[in-house]
RNA sequence: GGCGCUAUCGUCUAGCGGUUAGGACAGGGCCCUCUCAAGGCUCAAACCCGGGUUCGAUUCCCGGUAGCGCUACCA
C-alpha cells in the first residue's frame, strides 16, 4: 500500500508550489490505490502562524481533492525526541555544547562540526548535561574516506553526495524541540510513508535524511524530487514581491475551477508525453507517472496587468466550457451573489448560463458579462448606438421600429425574435447589422455581448422596450 | 566560496543518435458570423557555448557559462 504525506509548515499561506507538491502527491497514490497523510509540520514554534494554517487549509480544500489522515507533528513531539536519543544510544549522534552565538559563521564553507564536540567522551557528555549546560544534539556523520550517501531518486535518478560535504547537522534544539530533519525523518517511519514526493529545494536534505532513517533502522521511502515553480524574473514565488497571484485563494476568488487549477499545476513541471493537455482529474489520476516529470524548473507566466498565466486562463475556459449547465449554473451562483446581482436565483441564473458559458473564462468574469442581465445599463457612450455606416437618425429608426416590432411579437423567443427582428431591417432597408447594434447597446450598454436574440429573450419583453425607450431619449 | 541539480520557440512542453525539431498557450493573418466569444485554417517563433565520441549529434561524455537549490539550534 502506497502511502503518501504532504508536509506544510504553517508559516506563510499555501502558496501555488506547494498545491502542486500535494496535488502530484494525491495523484501518485491514488493512482496506485495508495493513501494520503497531511501532515502539519509545525516544530518551528518561532513562526508558525494561526492565519497559515487557515490558509493551508483553506487552500487544500478549495481543491476538492481530500486527504486520508491528518497529523500534527507538535502533538508528535515525544516520538520524536524518542527517535533522536535512540540515534545518540547508538553512538551515531552527540552532544554539542557550544554556544548558540558562538556558532561559526561558516561562509567560507567547510564547516562540518565543532572540533572537541564531536570527540567528547560519554563521560564527559553526561557530567556536562546533568550539570544543566545547555547543548544541541548533532547526528554523527560518518568521516571515513571516500564514503558516500546515495539517493535513488524518482525523478533524478541516482544522486550521490560524499560525507565530506555534509555537516553535522542538528537532530534536536537546545531547547529540547526536534529539527525539521528530525521530526521529518522520525514522523515518515512512524507513518510507514513509502513515498515522499516533495520539492526540489529538499534534494539535498535527503542525503541527512537517508543517513537519519539508516539510524533509525528503518527503511528509507522512495524519494521523488519535483521541479520548483517560478516567478516570470526566474526567482522563487514570493508574495512580497509578486503578490497574491501566489496564493492558492487568489485562484479561488477570482473563479478558477478548483479540478481546472489542478490541471494547470500539473501541467508544470509534469507531461503525460502525448501532447494531452486538457484532463479531467481522472485522466490525470489515470494518466500520472513519475516518469514524466520535468527535471528543470518551470516558470509559472504572469504579470503586473495579466496576474493570471494565461495557459490557465485557457484550461479554465476549456473546463468551463465542458461544464454541464446544472453544474455551471451552481458554481457561477456565488459569485454571481458577490457581484451583487438582485434575484440572481438558481432558476435566473441558468437561463443566462448558456449565454455566457464560452464567453468566460474565470467564473468571476460573471459580473462584468452577465451584469445587463439583471439590471438596465446605467450609462453608455450613446455613439455606439450609431451603427457602422449609419448615423444617429438611422439608429433612431432602427431603435423606433425595433420598439414596434418587439411590442407586436407573437412570442418572445429567440426564433420569433429573429424572424421579427430580420424582417424589420428589410423594412428599414438596413442591413443586419445595422438594425441590431443601437439595439444591443440599448439592452446590453455595449457593443460585445452575447447572442442579441437569446439575450432579448433572456431579458424579457417589458425590461427590453424600456430600455430602448432609454436609449431612443438618449440619442435625442 | 563549497556541494548538488538543471539548460529545446516569449511561456509550458514532446523528443530518449539520422525528424521539414512536434504540440499547446500567448502573438500575426484569413474564414465563419448580428457584435463578442467559440470553432476552422494559417504565419512567425527554439535545441546556451566549446570540445570530444560517432559515418552522423538537440540527443551520449567532458569543460565552460548561466539559473536554481542546499550550505541554521528555518522548513
Amino acid at each position: 500500500m502506497i502511502r503518501v504525506r504532504f508536509a506544510p509548515s504553517p508559516t506563510g499561506y499555501l502558496h501555488i508550489g506547494g498545491a502542486r507538491t500535494f496535488i502530484f502527491n494525491w495523484l501518485h497514490a491514488r493512482r496506485q490505490g495508495g493513501q494520503v497523510v497531511l501532515r502539519i509540520d509545525d516544530t518551528d514554534v518561532e513562526r508558525n502562524t494561526q492565519a497559515s494554517l487557515d490558509s493551508i487549509f483553506e487552500g487544500l480544500e478549495w481543491l476538492e481533492l481530500g486527504w486520508d489522515e491528518l497529523y500534527r507533528q507538535s502533538d508528535r513531539l515525544d516520538l520524536h525526541r524518542q527517535a533522536a536519543w535512540s540515534i545518540f544510544e547508538k553512538g551515531l549522534a552527540y552532544r554539542d555544547f557550544t554556544p548558540a552565538d558562538a556558532q561559526p559563521e561558516n561562509q567560507t564553507g567547510g564547516w562540518l562540526f565543532n572540533p572537541g564536540m564531536r570527540e567528547l567522551t560519554r563521560e564527559e557528555s553526561d557530567r556536562r548535561a546533568d550539570a544543566g549546560e545547555p547543548f544541541v544534539l548533532r547526528f554523527r556523520v560518518p568521516r571515513g574516506a571516500g564514503e558516500e550517501v546515495v539517493v535513488d531518486d524518482g525523478v533524478y535518478g541516482r544522486v550521490t553526495k560524499s560525507t565530506g560535504d555534509l555537516e553535522d547537522f542538528a537532530l534536536l534544539r537546545s531547547s529540547g524541540v526536534p529539527t525539521y530533519h528530525m521530526a521529518s525523518c522520525a514522523d515518515d517511519a512512524d507513518l510507514r510513508i513509502t513515498d515522499i514526493l516533495r520539492g526540489q529545494e529538499h534534494l539535498a536534505n535527503t542525503f541527512k535524511h537517508m543517513l537519519i532513517f539508516e539510524a533509525l533502522g528503518a527503511q528509507a521511502p522512495r524519494m521523488a524530487h519535483l521541479p520548483l515553480l517560478m516567478a516570470p524574473d526566474g526567482t522563487k514565488l514570493s508574495k512580497r514581491i509578486h503578490g497574491p497571484v501566489v496564493s492558492v485563494t487568489t485562484y479561488r476568488d477570482a473563479g478558477f475551477l478548483p479540478h481546472a487549477f489542478v490541471n494547470f499545476l500539473c501541467l508544470l513541471g509534469w507531461s503525460p508525453k502525448n501532447d494531452r493537455e486538457k484532463m479531467s482529474l481522472g485522466e490525470l489520476t489515470e494518466l500520472f507517472s513519475l516518469d514524466g516529470i520535468n527535471r528543470a524548473n518551470a516558470i509559472i507566466n504572469f504579470t503586473e496587468e495579466e496576474p493570471f498565466d494565461p495557459k490557465a486562463l485557457w484550461l479554465n475556459a476549456e473546463h468551463i466550457r465542458s461544464l454541464d449547465l446544472d453544474e455551471l449554473t451552481r458554481r457561477l451562483q456565488p459569485y454571481a451573489e458577490q457581484a451583487g446581482f438582485e434575484g440572481a436565483t438558481e432558476q435566473k441564473l441558468r437561463t443566462i448560463t448558456p449565454l455566457i458559458q464560452e464567453r468566460i473564462r474565470l467564473l468571476g468574469e460573471v459580473a462584468s458579462v452577465a451584469d445587463f442581465f439583471f439590471v438596465a445599463p446605467q450609462s453608455y457612450d450613446v455613439e455606439e448606438l450609431i451603427p457602422k455606416k449609419g448615423d444617429a437618425a438611422m439608429a433612431a429608426d432602427a431603435l423606433r421600429k425595433a420598439k414596434e416590432a418587439l411590442a407586436a411579437a407573437p412570442a418572445f423567443d429567440h426564433a420569433t425574435l429573429e424572424t421579427v427582428l430580420r424582417d424589420a431591417s428589410d423594412a428599414l432597408g438596413v442591413k443586419a447589422g445595422q438594425m441590431f447594434q443601437p439595439i444591443r447597446v440599448a439592452v446590453c450598454g455595449r457593443k460585445n455581448a452575447p447572442p442579441l436574440f437569446e439575450t432579448l429573450e433572456a431579458v424579457g419583453r417589458e425590461d427590453v422596450l424600456a430600455r430602448l425607450d432609454s436609449a431612443l431619449g438618449a440619442l435625442l
